[in-house]
DNA sequence: CGCACTAGACTTTTT
DNA sequence: GTCTAGTGCG
């Protein structure tokens, strides 16, 4: 019944359900479709508890479509299925047994991003630091993911350690968690508590990680403790698709795994169901200029159409006019609005489309920017909530105590702290001791009246409610006029987010149990997590989304516009490693769309405020050019960008050959590489060589000097 | 403390 | 070109 539907290699994969097993899954190939098949197949054919089966994703948004289409084969109820990201598992762990790991304390907060860089702003102003905040963050989460960190000077690397222990007692002391620290934390816990680690072995018989490509060291690390002893791991992953290294994403935990789980049983999934023959074949075009990856030949399900088309535009206005004259006759056509996207790789891109969009009356809507638990306006008033629910919290706490403005400053706050320090207690509770006159002071007073009376009502009100209550006694909406003034569209979007909050609210209020504050509390430990991107999902609108956003969709007509060189790839590309990353990118731009691709690019436009006459980007050059058409609207100029291509490319290759060291393969060695592990030169031909990989693999022709290829 | 002006950045970002 | 963060003055 439930293997009706499943291709050979499909229900190859949902059988086999003990030991290890890596399924490659090409674009479009039915991953989800396994993953869940499977997942039922375990509960319902091999009678198998639901809570003993663990699965991992990166997203809310796939856990959630997990658990629905689990809900839509077998009859049960998805709701308390160990299904989710990551991060929230890690939560799960850790709101039970963190104080085993002290200064830790079960209510821990999590912070975001945002958080973190105001913490470090904190911090850096009391030191003669010049180092730039967001620079030490980004170097704070790539050590704590063991990725290396460089450094220009002896003293800038002291400057940032010093900044990082500093970040680090300040959130212990808090009880902060950001993200890395979730994953982080529960690889300690597990490391410092056998019994805890051995529960949740024993629970999980069957543990299944989906984009296994994108788990970083750490994921991976926590996996493997996981399934360690009853060894019944599932991956699913494209490593054609991996385009998160910069994240930490690791592809070399493919290989890793099949050294650390000698029997994993490779399945390979190269059936596609998404796209036409003519889109497939562009996109094997693509990705075989990738020469170290696994290979997979994508087959199409026989569904044939048009030509991916290529347009070269004068200019940028000229590209934008292209796209939106194809949109409009296709949606004459009877297409709707919501079958086009338009995807590029910044998103500064997406400006030069909206102006014309707008102008056509197109709906559109960009994917990208904040998420709706980002947004500052819902940010300050979950902070409001949490100190109303907790007036431990301190970091909450600061952010809201000023807005709207009562004359708290940082001075006032920071003698505010030393009183706390004093009394022993936090910055809210320390309020009454607070000597010291001045309006400021005055306000604090009032401010503590105010929230002490929301508190004794709490539990009388509709957690709804709660926000409207803040809304008027807090008097919010002063703030937002202070802070944006004039503009009414804008204080009226954010309003809206609010009361888009309300229903959030709303829903988690049935999901949970217990009083008010308990009901509070829960729902607030997890909404830093709970970042779901689905809003406006029913509108009937034309997506702009960067191809980062857009992995894992599908649409009828794909645009992929501003394919130049220094946009795309990108001008900082500087090594064959990152330029083959750009290349998987690419490669899932073109395995987006179903029917129509549409590849653009411009020879001017504008960019910082210049004129740019960008190159096409590399990527098209390389495409075989039977897989696509030029599309030639007049007699125009096709200038010299073959030219500039060759130089940039010339630029390009000679940067990877600056950076690489020269190592010396030759006939006879032994080699390892990430992917393909252990194999033996048997030939070399100026810097090409012919390597014999396990049978598995077979044959490949490598460049000598590629980063993934070690000499034994 | 708050406003106004200026310098600098400007790739992607599942959590 | 446009946004934002930081500085300096009233």
């Amino acid at each position: 019944m439930l293997l009706d539907n499943l291709n050979e290699a499909q229900a190859l994969a949902v059988k086999t359900t003990e030991g290890p097993v890596m399924v490659m899954a090409g674009a479009g190939s039915g991953k989800t479709k396994v993953l869940t098949t499977r997942i039922a197949y375990i509960i319902e054919e091999l009678g198998v508890n639901p809570y003993s089966i663990l699965a991992v994703t990166f997203t809310n948004k796939a856990a959630k479509e997990m658990k629905d289409r689990i809900g839509n084969l077998i009859n049960i109820d998805t709701k308390y299925l160990w299904i989710s990201t990551f991060h929230s598992f890690c939560v799960r762990v850790l709101r039970n047994d963190i104080d085993k790991l002290p200064p830790y304390k079960k209510g821990f907060n999590i912070i975001d991003d945002d958080d973190q860089l105001k913490i470090v702003k904190d911090l850096m102003a009391n030191t003669e630091y010049e180092s730039k905040p967001r620079e030490i963050l980004k170097n704070i989460s790539k050590a704590k993911n063991n990725m290396t960190v460089t450094f220009k000077s002896k003293s800038k690397e002291s400057e940032f350690y010093d900044i990082k222990d500093m970040y680090q007692n300040y959130l212990k002391r808090e009880n902060l968690l950001d993200f890395d620290d979730l994953i982080i934390n529960t690889i300690k816990l597990f490391e410092a508590d056998s019994n805890i680690l051995a529960k949740y072995q024993n629970q999980f018989n069957y543990v299944m990680v989906d984009e296994f490509q994108d788990t970083n060291s750490l994921q991976y690390k926590l996996i493997k403790m996981l399934v360690c002893v009853n060894r019944n791991l599932f991956v699913v992953g494209d490593d054609f698709q991996s385009i998160y290294s910069f994240r930490g994403a690791k592809i070399e935990n493919i290989m890793k795994m099949r050294n650390d789980f000698k029997d994993t049983k490779l399945i390979l999934l190269e059936k596609n169901y998404r796209s036409t023959t003519e889109i497939l074949n562009l996109a094997n075009s693509v990705i075989t200029n990738n020469p170290n990856q696994i290979k997979k030949v994508m087959t199409s399900n026989n569904k044939t159409g048009n030509l991916p088309t290529l347009y070269r535009a004068f200019s940028s206005y000229d590209e934008v006019s292209f796209v939106v004259d194809k949109i409009k006759e296709l949606h004459a056509k009877g297409d709707k609005y919501e079958d086009f996207a338009i995807l590029y790789r910044a998103n500064s891109i997406s400006r030069e489309f909206e102006d014309i969009l707008v102008r056509n009356k197109i709906p559109y809507k960009i994917y990208g920017g904040l998420s709706f638990f980002q947004r500052l306006e819902v940010k300050d008033i979950l902070s409001y909530i949490k100190v109303i629910v907790n007036s431990d919290d301190n970091f909450s706490f600061k952010r809201i105590i000023n807005k709207p403005k009562r004359k708290i400053g940082n001075a006032l706050l920071d003698k505010l702290e030393a009183c706390s320090r004093n009394v022993n207690k936090s910055l809210y509770d320390s309020i009454p001791f607070y000597e010291g006159g001045g309006e400021g002071a005055k306000n604090l007073a009032i401010f503590k009246t105010t929230t002490d009376s929301i508190k004794a009502q709490l539990d009388n009100v509709k957690l709804v409610d709660l926000v409207d209550i803040i809304l008027k006694e807090y008097n919010y909406k002063q703030y937002l006029k202070e802070e944006f003034g004039e503009d009414k569209e804008i204080i009226e979007e954010r309003m809206d987010n609010i009361y888009e909050l309300k229903s959030v609210l709303k829903e988690s209020e049935e999901f949970y149990e217990g009083d008010n504050i308990q009901k509070l509390t829960s729902i607030l430990e997890d909404l830093a997590l709970r970042i779901d991107n689905e809003e406006f999902k029913d509108d009937d609108c034309v997506r702009l989304s960067t191809f980062h956003q857009a992995k894992g969709l599908e649409f009828k007509t794909v645009f992929m516009v501003a394919m130049e060189d220094g946009i795309f790839p990108n001008s900082n590309i500087e090594s064959e490693f990152e330029l083959e990353e750009e290349r998987r990118i690419c490669y899932v731009g073109v395995t987006r769309a179903k029917d129509n691709l549409f590849l653009t690019c411009a020879d001017s436009r504008m960019r910082y405020g210049q004129k740019a006459n960008n190159p096409m980007s590399c990527f098209i050059y390389e495409m075989d050019s039977n897989c696509y058409e030029e599309y030639v609207k007049k007699t125009h100029n096709v200038n010299n960008t073959t030219l500039n291509f060759k130089q940039r490319h010339k630029e390009l290759t000679k940067k990877t050959e600056e950076i690489k060291p020269t190592n010396s393969i030759d006939k006879g060695d032994k080699i390892n590489h990430k992917l393909f592990g252990d194999g033996i030169v048997v030939s070399k031909v100026n810097d090409t060589i012919t390597v014999a990989f396990s049978k598995e693999y077979g044959i490949k022709k490598l460049k000598a000097d590629h980063p993934s290829i070690k000499k034994i």
